[in-house]
DNA sequence: TTCCGACAGTGGGGTCGCAAT
DNA sequence: ATTGCGACCCCACTATCGGAA
């Protein structure tokens, strides 16, 4: 080769990960990771920043690798074997890593767990245990070195010398921690020029949380902009030159789950081409379902025309970010407001909008969005340009919630830097029939790191048994949990499980059998299915 | 010097299609 | 016909670092 580089092998990228793993300060991982990433080939450095950012193939890639728990345990016992090899296999570079990655993501069809396995026993028998460690962490995404795309990107600034605005900006748009490595390499003067284009995903701006309508003032000032936020599929909706193509979240083309959102949108908007954002809501009699109905939907192919009619798609559209081949991202929201309101045929297709100069309308306007069965509001700052990827204050989403009390029932054993802590709580409602606490769901969000060492010591003192990662305590710490909904489950005994389940607090207070009560939540559950004016089967 | 924004890490609910059983 | 697996839809919350104030 001619390029003037040493090819890489996966060996220095572990180690590049393991150095930048074994120090804290951010700077420092990234002098650690630029410095490896630039002894690199454009196309090694591209493959080896996917790999650290504990992706494979581009995010916008539909690409599947097939590759879970199960197989890999399957796989792992190839190197408890003897190798079969006479002489020392050699050590496979980063490329070769990926290619044979490419393979597995490629077999199809039946036999294919087989073919899989086989291809991952022969990359694992090549690797060390602590390179096969590391290749793990990377298929599922969890390289767990304190860095990840973020820093990922500081350090392909760092090491092109291209600003880190448009670093971010590129990344923004194209979606891809490789696709920025490379052009930053191959062709850094290009970088800054980069911008939303027509079927390329970018990944769609997120919110802050936010508490209450105070908050919104506080952060935004008066008047506020309100949107509806509506509980269902968040869809970037590409148009133009006669095609439509639907992008999830994720950056999934979904567009053949969702031909009625296709038709809508062609319907609804009179447009050259333009990419808008906005979110998708399966409706039944004008109200909206409840998200485990919504999802049956999700990722449902070649469905018959009277199911898609019996679950349609409505459209709330609220942005847009490219139109007649102009980039949108950087005009601020109250012209992609107006922009949008401009191209849409009727208002109808739109999210549901108000200003709120006093807190009393702001409250009247959350009231109506959540007693007509949606989420809550989204406040949005009126200046703000579009942050793709980002979650951060200029948009505040304030979402309703609940709370109940439950005692906890078991407990499971953390990993990573919660190892040695009980951190993931099974949570019980009382049954009054059976006089028994059933479990609701589980939870691990809401104690410090100080509480789960306390609540730690707690649960071993009530244990009874352990199975596993599963310790099962005598039923008495009592908690006050929030949660976003009721949902119908066939996995716990209470036949409910909580979604978003977090804990407010501990509530050394109370005894067990203070606790919410099966049939308070089965009324709660009724009530919030009314609300939706939606009923089972 | 203190404050706060962005990032990383830990793990929850559900449903589908597909291959294996 | 049923089951197990993998992918992906919705995520919330706390700790930490380092630049902003």
């Amino acid at each position: 080769m001619s390029t003037g580089f040493v090819v890489a092998l996966f060996r220095e990228l572990v180690e590049a990960a393991e150095a930048a793993g074994r120090v804290s300060g951010r700077k420092e991982k990234v002098r650690i990771l630029s410095e490896f990433l630039g002894r690199l080939s454009p196309e090694e450095a591209s493959i080896a920043a996917r790999f650290l950012a504990g992706h494979v193939f581009p995010e916008y890639d539909n690409r599947e690798l097939g590759v879970g728990y199960s197989l890999v345990r399957e796989a792992l016992k190839v190197l408890d074997q003897k190798p079969l090899f006479l002489v020392e296999p050699q050590p496979p570079a980063i490329t070769e890593v990926y290619r044979l990655l490419e393979r597995i993501a490629g077999v199809s069809g039946e036999g294919s767990r087989e073919k899989k396995l086989k291809l991952l026993e022969g990359l694992f028998s090549r690797l060390s245990r602590k390179e096969v460690e590391y290749l793990l962490r990377i298929l599922f995404g969890e390289v767990r070195i304190g860095a990840s795309t973020g820093l990922l990107l500081e350090a392909i600034s760092r090491l092109s010398g291209v600003p880190y605005g448009d670093v971010l900006h590129a990344y923004m748009v194209l979606s891809d921690v490789g696709d920025v490595a490379f052009k930053a390499l191959e062709s850094p003067a290009a970088l800054g020029k980069v911008d939303v284009s027509l079927f390329h995903p970018v990944k769609p701006m997120l919110a802050d949380m936010a508490y209450n309508v105070d908050e919104l003032f506080q952060e935004h000032g008066s008047p506020l902009h309100l949107e509806y936020k509506y509980d269902g599929l968040r869809v970037q909706i590409h148009m133009g030159r006669g095609k439509v193509r639907v992008f999830s979240r994720r950056l999934s083309d979904i567009t053949e789950y969702v031909p009625d959102v296709v038709e809508r949108a062609v319907e609804g908007l009179h447009v050259e081409e333009a990419v808008v954002d906005g979110e998708a809501v399966a409706v039944i009699g004008g109200a909206p379902v409840p998200f485990q109905e919504l999802l049956r939907r999700v990722r449902r192919k070649n469905e018959r025309e009277d199911f898609l009619k019996s679950l349609p798609f409505e459209l709330h559209l609220f942005d847009v970010i490219y139109l007649n081949g102009k980039s949108l991202v950087r005009e601020p929201y109250s012209t992609r407001s107006r922009l949008l309101r401009e191209i849409v045929v009727s208002e109808e297709i739109l999210a549901k909008k108000t200003v709120a100069y006093t807190r009393q309308e702001a409250l009247e306007f959350y009231e109506s969005a959540v007693r007509s069965g949606n989420e809550g509001v989204m406040s949005k700052r009126h200046s703000s340009v579009y942050k793709p990827g980002i979650r951060g204050s200029d948009w505040l989403k304030l979402k309703s919630f609940d709370t109940i009390d439950c005692v906890i029932i078991a407990a499971e054993w953390g990993h990573g830097r919660r190892s040695g802590w009980l951190s993931d709580y099974h949570l019980g409602v009382y049954d009054e029939e059976s006089g028994r606490f059933l479990s609701v769901g589980k939870t691990f969000k809401g104690l410090s790191d100080a509480e789960f060492e306390e609540m730690t010591k707690r649960l071993l003192q009530l244990k009874v048994r352990e199975e596993g990662y599963v310790v099962y305590v005598k039923p008495e710490i009592v908690v006050e949990v929030d949660y976003s909904e009721i949902q119908r489950s066939k996995r716990y005994p209470s036949g409910f499980a909580l979604r978003f389940a977090r804990i407010r607090r501990i509530r050394f207070d109370k005894s067990p059998y203070e606790v919410t009560t099966l049939r308070e939540l089965r009324e709660r559950y009724l009530r919030s299915i009314r609300a939706k004016r939606w009923s089972p089967q």
